[in-house]
DNA sequence: GAGTCTATCGCAACACGTTGCAATAAGCAT
DNA sequence: ATGCTTATTGCAACGTGTTGCGATAGACTC
């Protein structure tokens, strides 16, 4: 997706959604929407920062942080946090979904609702806790990285 | 467990610890030791530094965090993330374990390694992924705040 | 189009952590 | 005790996010 493309169906649906609160629709928050729909897969707060200053140099990072804010508590925009405790923010796009961080080769691989569905029943079978999908963020090694240190 | 005393077993599991690596005592790493011995349950980074510096007030947080690092390595303390990011401290104590926030009361709860053996089983078992228990942590709704929401 | 109301913006300052570097001091050898 | 080596400290600056506040500018009414 090339940059400077506008999400038409999101920009529309989040006006929508900003008139009925009684808020606005300005173009800064149309940037951050065009830089966040352009980020695919995930982005850290400075990424995103960065990435918007470029469009509009003048944009400072209360603004994105404070849109980002905004963008989730419509439920267009999720964050997480990852092993480092620094966010990560991604649309939201088709399905809610988890991240596994390997601590042995670094890789982030996704964790799917599906895949998760097991997890999760486990922990409320354990705890009594609805655990969030989005917010799970799990560390540990990688099936590849546990076979290397067996070896 | 009174402020200014000091856990002697852990000075000493240290100070040979770091002999063998070359690496010094000084009278700063007693005191954060003693610190976080003294911090009973989970404390944040900045709680500590605050901590210490009433001890020593010639402490600078840089040192403190330092130190946090270099507990860890010597597997004397363990960090997470809460949800919020914020790291926080605890000195490893009897068992590893997982930490539980509830986005309802903000409640945090422990999650031994009894009760996480299901859960790790069940990521193990969907994702190959071998999760670290010191590092989970799950954000949701605990039983209480699940059954709030339906009433 | 002009005026009003107030959400949003940019700025500046703050909070939490991290990092590079020069000064200090711990631990060892003599 | 003295001197040497170098790990550790404190400082200062930086990076990432957050917050308060006055100025700007959307959106709505007339």
């Amino acid at each position: 997706m090339a940059k400077g493309q506008t999400n038409k169906g999101l920009t529309e649906r989040l006006q929508a959604a900003l008139k009925e609160r009684g808020q606005r629709w300005t173009e800064q928050r149309q940037i951050i929407v065009d830089v966040l729909a352009a980020s695919d897969g995930h982005a850290t707060g400075a990424e995103l920062v960065e990435r918007v200053r470029q469009d509009d140099p003048s944009a400072t990072p209360s603004t994105v942080y404070r849109t980002l804010d905004l963008l989730e508590e419509l439920g267009l925009a999720r964050h997480h946090h990852g092993p480092d405790g620094r966010e990560t923010y991604h649309l939201e796009e088709t399905t809610e979904h988890g991240h596994l961080h390997c601590r042995g080769c670094g890789a982030e691989q996704e964790l799917d609702a599906a895949a998760a569905a097991p997890i999760l029943k486990a922990i409320t079978g354990a705890t009594g806790f609805s655990a969030d999908l989005d917010h799970l963020s799990l560390q540990g090694l990688c099936a590849a990285c546990r076979a290397d240190q067996k070896g």
